[in-house]
DNA sequence: GCGCGCATATGATTTCGATCATATCGTTGG
DNA sequence: CCAACGATATGATCGAAATCATATGCGCGC
């Protein structure tokens, strides 16, 4: 869990709750920044509408993520957000959020360093996305992934890996049965060995 | 041009130039973090090698650009950095960079909103990715290029283009032309106008 | 001027992932 | 217990992008 809220929490910040149901819209494109969103448990989506009619999500925010952070620097938002199902949410009026982060420094410090974390795991999944063939694209996710002497586990399933990987689960399916015909892993029980 | 230099310039502190040639290698892999760095002129790759031999190119700084920005949280690369090109760098003493980000409040916060704009950029990158169709991709990208009165000014050779939207020039060829028959575009000299 | 390299452009063929279909297994709930 | 559902798994087919091939035009150096 991406936990945001630490980083806020010190500050001891005025904040709201707010409660979202799925579909729920909670700002839209040209509204302005107000407050801050944490997603304190659900999940929202970040969604900017072309002008040609297609959508493309931006961001998908779960527990404890902060919602997009640029807003923090923007007056006006450039993306709608939705709930995409029963959400709550913490939001913290920008202003004070701003003052406060110039009076502590430590805590502005903290947050850059959860957006320069936040900027290399982007930048890792962008480069993910760059492989095209499925098989190397699985074996450079799992190399990706916390490991355990070669032994990664896997807590969810491989359908929702494949969403995030970009692929559909049959190309997962198949990429690893051709690793493992190709010896480049081992399946166990919830979990993959790597033999590179 | 990622102007990162006007962020740090006003902290006033030490610098020293480095000067790489096609190849070179700025740092690799689990070296101690003493610097940052800002490529002044020229281009710097970041490449993770996996286990298998492969490798991935996370990040590729231009002009202006901050390197490995998230470095400066952690003490050492998780990434080697290769020169693409005759290169000037600028280099800033780590600890020095902190000290003075926590002494000047304003400074973390302008680095802060930076930190925020590449988040957004990326995060609006990643999305194209996830677009699968080719013409439905260039579309998607033309538009999220800043236009004026829906002309897109094409500063650098499609061919380029093709790379950052991860597709061949080809592929980028024929999207346009598509576009063009359907009416969706125009294409201008070294610009497109946008009839959506 | 001429040759060379590069961007642009498009045709032909191949490849590979998406899609559709199907089957098994494990869990969950009535 | 058994029906229903979701994850796992694999086969068949299709389509779209990669790849390979080729051609033109443009700028640049000799």
């Amino acid at each position: 869990m991406i936990d945001s809220l630490s980083l806020l929490e010190p500050l001891g910040l005025r904040r709201s709750l707010r409660h979202l149901s799925a579909g729920e819209t909670l700002f839209t494109t040209g509204a302005r920044v107000a407050e801050l969103f944490i997603v304190e448990k659900g999940r929202v989506d970040l969604i900017r509408h072309m002008p040609d009619g297609n959508a493309i999500r931006l961001q998908s925010a779960g527990d404890g993520a902060l919602l997009a952070e640029a807003s923090l620097f923007s007056d006006s938002y450039h993306c709608d957000a939705e709930a995409a199902g029963e959400t709550a949410l913490l939001a913290f009026p920008k202003p004070e959020v701003l003052d406060a982060l110039k009076a502590r420094p430590d805590a502005a410090l903290a947050l850059l360093g959860h957006f320069a974390g936040r900027l290399q795991a982007l930048r890792a999944q962008a480069a993910l996305f760059g492989i095209r063939s499925a098989q190397e694209r699985v074996l450079a996710w799992l190399q990706l992934q916390p490991s355990d002497a070669g032994i990664i586990a896997i807590d969810r399933p491989w359908k929702q890996v494949a969403g995030e990987l970009g692929l559909t689960h049959e190309a997962v399916y198949r990429a690893l049965a051709s690793l493992v015909r190709e010896r480049m892993i081992e399946r166990l029980d919830g979990a993959v060995k790597l033999r590179v």
